[in-house]
DNA sequence: CATTATACTGTATAAATATATAGTATATTT
DNA sequence: AAATATACTATATATTTATACAGTATAATG
């Protein structure tokens, strides 16, 4: 993602502003009317560097064609999104990714938390996961060795328990005899933290 | 909120997965290409009525100004008590078995159901049930096999999967190796059926 | 039995909108 | 020094789009 100039930055949360009173993207004129532009080609150069730059998408020929790249889903109140686990990529919160939201009440957990996860496989069953159940996760860097983390690594995303076995080496451990440990070299590989699992729901 | 058709539902689906798909809502033609129909108009009328019925809001003039309306849903304080194993008698709601109680929202399981009960002990692990979890218990005697129950044998409260094997002889079937089966002869021996799981809940 | 709601087709058009073209000006990069 | 990116105004226009009007048909309602 290259780097956002103020303006650009202006007209970029123009548009989710308007996004999010109206339900619908702005037009060329929305925007100019919004920022005090007085011609439509304004809004239009700074949407076609914002497209340029992957801040945005433009669908050519609609009108309010305009759709923010990877918009995170703000949960106001209760809503939670419930997300599945994306086999490619992190599992954020773009809408295209959000199965439906739950309502539940905040720290139902205890603690806070940003969104559900829908778990794939068996890799956790001695934990009490099972498939399709709800993992509750809180976004956060902040974990200790034996936390149930939600870790992406290389495009994949994995539920499991975190160990840190040295500075440079971390382990992320199945609970199911039949999968194996993963053993990350931080040097080598790319470990991202997700976040990691504060409660579980189950539906049945 | 008024009743809707089956088919303002689907225009309704319709307009929902075409802001989830492409980020912007739908023209009326967008409407027709998406459900078939041959003149604007039928997309038109239906907007209409589903804005009559307070289903979505249309900014009049404005191209794709289409945006549905989410009335905020206030889980309506619905207080569950959450009860422990007690382990002669039943798991009763009354005051002093209640540990706390848990706001969580109706329909939170998809079905109704009537307090939390907290686990002890892990004969239902590899049912994904571990210790201190939280069974949401639905008061019923509709059981099918498989189900997993809440059952009190004789002054007794288990938590088992139910498997009526005779008309006289139910077997209460734990999900760990480690425990036996229990047979129950209807005729020899009391079993009452206290209700059925119909989610759970772990904080951790 | 008239009325209203639902559920469409078909046509037309004013208004909304994207988008191209022609300029001006400044800062940054090559 | 030339090219490129940023940041605008101003005007024009083809296309998109909302929306009205004219019909047809069926089911529900009072």
């Amino acid at each position: 993602m290259k780097d956002i100039t103020p303006q650009q930055q202006k007209v970029l949360d123009c548009i989710q502003v308007y996004i999010n009173k109206t339900g619908f993207p702005p037009t060329r004129a929305d925007i100019c009317r919004e920022l005090g532009f007085k011609s439509p080609n304004s809004a239009e150069t700074h949407l076609r560097a914002l497209e340029k730059k992957d801040f945005i998408s433009i669908e050519s020929g609609a009108s309010r064609g305009i759709s923010i790249n990877n918009p995170e889903i703000k949960h106001e109140g209760n809503d939670y999104p419930i997300v599945g686990l994306v086999a490619a990529g992190s599992p954020t919160l773009a809408s295209e990714n959000v199965e439906k939201v739950l309502n539940c009440p905040k720290g139902f957990f205890g603690s806070d938390f940003d969104y559900f996860l829908r778990v794939r496989g068996l890799s956790m069953k001695d934990a009490g996961i099972m498939e399709d159940d709800l993992i509750a996760v809180k976004k956060t860097q902040e974990i200790k060795n034996g936390d149930i983390v939600i870790a992406r690594i290389e495009d994949e995303v994995t539920v499991k328990y975190f160990q840190r076995s040295a500075p440079n080496i971390v382990h992320l451990k199945p609970a199911n005899e039949e999968f194996n440990d993963i053993e990350v070299n931080l040097e080598e590989t790319e470990l991202y933290i997700e976040g990691k699992s504060v409660g579980l729901i189950r539906e049945n």
